[in-house]
DNA sequence: CATGAATGAGTTTTCATTCAT
DNA sequence: GATGAATGAAAACTCATTCAT
């Protein structure tokens, strides 16, 4: 008899175990919520007993951060992996990212809400591992910014848009991205590309503005090009 | 000195000590989060025995709803209040409305952890409590574009801009704002007004080009006048 | 204008006060049980204030003995004044006495529930109150039972129905009607009259036999007139 | 001393355990009452935590209709065997069924106050699982009686006694055997065989003369043999 | 390696009862 | 006389966590 018999395949290599814990922590902690969820449901869901849930993972608290961050290096990669396929001009690059972001996000929901509803809903601890992460998509858009100023020789004077505005404006791009993936999983009909679309149109010909000096004031209803 | 020491007079208005408990109530809901929040915790802070609070917001969850309405309520009335003082061109209700919703936000940092991160995070009972606010925010940034739209001469094709679009759009720019909200509630030295700038800045630029019929799409980087 | 104006009513009578108390609370322990009925139910019910009801009644214990109280003596009563109406026979007596108790308890199941279901169920104290009642019944069937047996001159030894014996018989007589009335009361169909035919014809043509000097002993199965 | 001391031993298999419990759920249930019966009373005389028993029985209300199927099973299966054992003529079945009844109610005061105080007392969903162990009661005796008529050629006109009868007796036969049993429990001296004499001596002899034919009627006192 | 057995601590919720006015 | 305001105490139920095998 060999050793894998047909029949319940119980002794698998710890690996493995462990990746089936974590999937139905993801999916457990995703659908009820970090409080909501008990040991319980997911040991159950993953077909193991509780104490080797422990055994693996010590507690609820190393399972759910385990859990975040293994779905924000997911994400992160998915988006790294849709840009560096191609890697040319930068708005191109963003649009490569954005839709890989919303291709992702719209493929393991249980982990968009893992990381954006529940990891920023339950303790500094667990924010802060998401915020990690998006520290990195910021940097990444921040970058595409600068790569974009420094190709786009319109602007005479380059130097026009603000270390803290272009951080700014990455912050409120990958809100307004993660925003709209919220709105996306929640819409049925929404695609990735169609989100990534609306995103792009308002976003990029504003950036455009902005780099060629364009300015909205409190002052003056109209757009001044100073 | 009156009657009304200002001793210990336990014995109060039922108006008066519904507020108080629901002020305890968001503070508590904002810091813990709902599940962690316990009942017993927000009787303690508002200075009543658990029984009264039952007696007069009958359970847990008729309490949070409770809350997130009256929060909802307010920040939709502080960005109401914001633009009614003035209005008239549509780019400066839009920034008076802005102003107001950070400045508002940032003032009651509880109340927007129960509006952004609870209410959302803890079954669709709550988030669509929120949802509706949502909207009515969403209503009134669409308005406002759709009257920006009407008054720019520029775009030969009026129509150029469609519902779905101008909803996406208005999606987007309240996403944004919530994102830029959360980023500056958790960033020290950022103010309302420069959040608001950046968000202006950003956005109506941008929404100018839109509406001048600038199209991003994946086919050609460049901005498209069409 | 009369003090009893048309409006609201206020000020009535202790005693007026009082019965509205107790038949809200008879209502309410027939219907919910002594330990789910709650005061709180009983004074709305009953249209007053809860501490007007401790004011009159002091303690839910001592309403609920005060309920009992009142509907044992309610059902003696009727029972008493169907059989006083005529006073002969005792097999008429007992068929007359009979018949209020299946009107009565069929009239009032409140109060039906709270002799019968609560009273026995919710420690001695309540249910000695009944028990005290029940004695009655049994000591009034008794009489009956002694009178018959000295009425009928069949007998020879008219002392064959021992004392220990003539109370088992009551006992069981009262049993029955009490089994009969519970089984009444949920049967739609059955009236007042078709129980107690049915308990007389079973009982009472017994009860003859017995008196005839019948026995029926577990050594022979047949009848042995000794 | 083997390895399973009679030490302090705590873990032990679950079937085990589940009947501590339920032995201690029917003590409480029985004194206590439904609703007075605390988890925690249940628990510590079972010896074991409060978890414990919800992990076993789920709910006060499950673990309550749990005692309640047992007993019931129990005393059925008491007053069968008790029958069994014989299995001739139906006098002497009938005899045997409530010497068992008798005995076994005696020996098992709380299971009798659980089946016949608290269950009837405490909601129709508990009330029904009782009905239904009565219901087996009255058919076990209407079957007797049916025997019994067939077997008595006494009778000239041997259809006399109508099913609505037959039911009617039954069910008033079970009702004073519940009611005696009620009696015998709580009266020191009385024996299960005296319980059952006296009803067998009141039951059968007047069962005798319905089945000659024999009625009570309203109209006049004496008993006819139409 | 893997699990059935077991629990301490805490949750929401309810209720009888009493003041202060 | 009558009531709105208030609470101490307890009950049902849940959960993360750990042993003993």
């Amino acid at each position: 008899m060999g050793s894998a018999g047909a029949g319940k395949s119980r002794r698998m290599p710890r690996e493995v175990r462990e990746r089936q814990m974590m999937d139905a922590a993801v999916a457990t902690f995703g659908q009820r919520g970090y409080r909501a969820a008990s040991m319980d449901e997911i040991a159950e869901l993953a077909g193991v007993s509780k104490p080797l849930v422990y055994l693996y993972l010590n507690s609820k608290e190393e399972l759910f951060t385990a859990c975040i961050r293994r779905e924000a290096d997911a994400l992160l990669a998915a988006v790294r992996a849709g840009v560096v396929e191609r890697g040319i001009a930068p708005d191109q690059q963003l649009w490569a990212g954005l839709t890989a972001f919303f291709a992702h996000t719209a493929e393991h929901p249980d982990a968009w809400s893992v990381l954006y509803r529940q990891a920023r809903t339950h303790g500094e601890r667990f924010a802060d591992e998401v915020a990690g992460m998006r520290e990195e998509l910021v940097s990444f858009v921040t970058g595409l910014l600068r790569e974009a100023a420094r190709a786009t020789p319109t602007s005479a004077e380059p130097a026009d848009l603000g270390d803290r505005d272009v951080v700014g404006v990455a912050q409120a791009l990958v809100g307004a991205a993660e925003a709209l993936a919220g709105w996306a999983n929640e819409t049925p009909d929404v695609t990735a590309r169609e989100a990534a679309s609306t995103l792009m149109n308002f976003a990029w010909t504003g950036l455009g503005g902005l780099m060629d000096g364009e300015r909205w004031s409190a002052g003056n209803s109209a757009v001044v090009r100073r």
